[in-house]
DNA sequence: CCATTGACGAAGA
DNA sequence: TTCTTCGCCAATG
C-alpha cells in the first residue's frame, strides 16, 4: 500500500484525483473500489479528501456520512471549485501521471 | 465457512 | 439519460 499512500501524499493542494485513476497507475493495478476500501482505512496523515470519484464527485458515505461534509469543507478551504454541492470542477481533477512533474 | 458489502467505474439496456 | 449488471477482492457478520 506504500505506493498508494505516496501517490495520495503527492497530490498538490487545491487538486483532486479519482479513485480509479490511482488504482490504474499502481505497480499492481487495483479497481477504484479497492482504492476506496484502502482509503477508508488509510493512515491519518494522508490528504484523503483529495481523492474523489471519476467525475469529481464526493462519494464518501455509507459507513460515516459525516465524512462527506468534512471532505467538501476541506476541499473548499483549499480553494477547490465546485460545480455542485458534492462535485468539484473538472479543472481541479488531475491524473496521477501529472503528479510526477508538479508536487506543488 | 458462506453471504454481503463497499470512499468505484465501465458497459449494456 | 437513468437503471442494472458485473468485475474487483478484502473485510465484516
Amino acid at each position: 500500500m506504500e505506493e498508494l499512500w505516496h501517490l495520495v501524499r503527492s497530490i498538490p493542494r487545491g487538486r483532486v484525483v479519482g479513485y480509479g485513476a490511482l488504482g490504474r497507475v499502481l505497480d499492481r493495478p487495483i479497481s477504484g473500489l479497492l482504492v476506496g476500501r484502502a482509503m477508508a482505512r488509510c493512515p491519518s496523515d494522508l490528504p484523503w479528501w483529495r481523492v474523489v470519484g471519476r467525475d469529481g464527485q464526493i462519494l464518501t458515505d455509507k459507513r460515516d456520512p459525516r465524512l462527506g461534509d468534512l471532505q467538501r469543507q476541506r476541499l473548499q478551504s483549499e480553494g477547490v471549485a465546485f460545480v455542485e454541492d458534492y462535485r468539484v470542477a473538472p479543472s481541479a481533477l488531475i491524473d496521477p501521471e501529472e503528479l510526477r512533474p508538479e508536487s506543488d
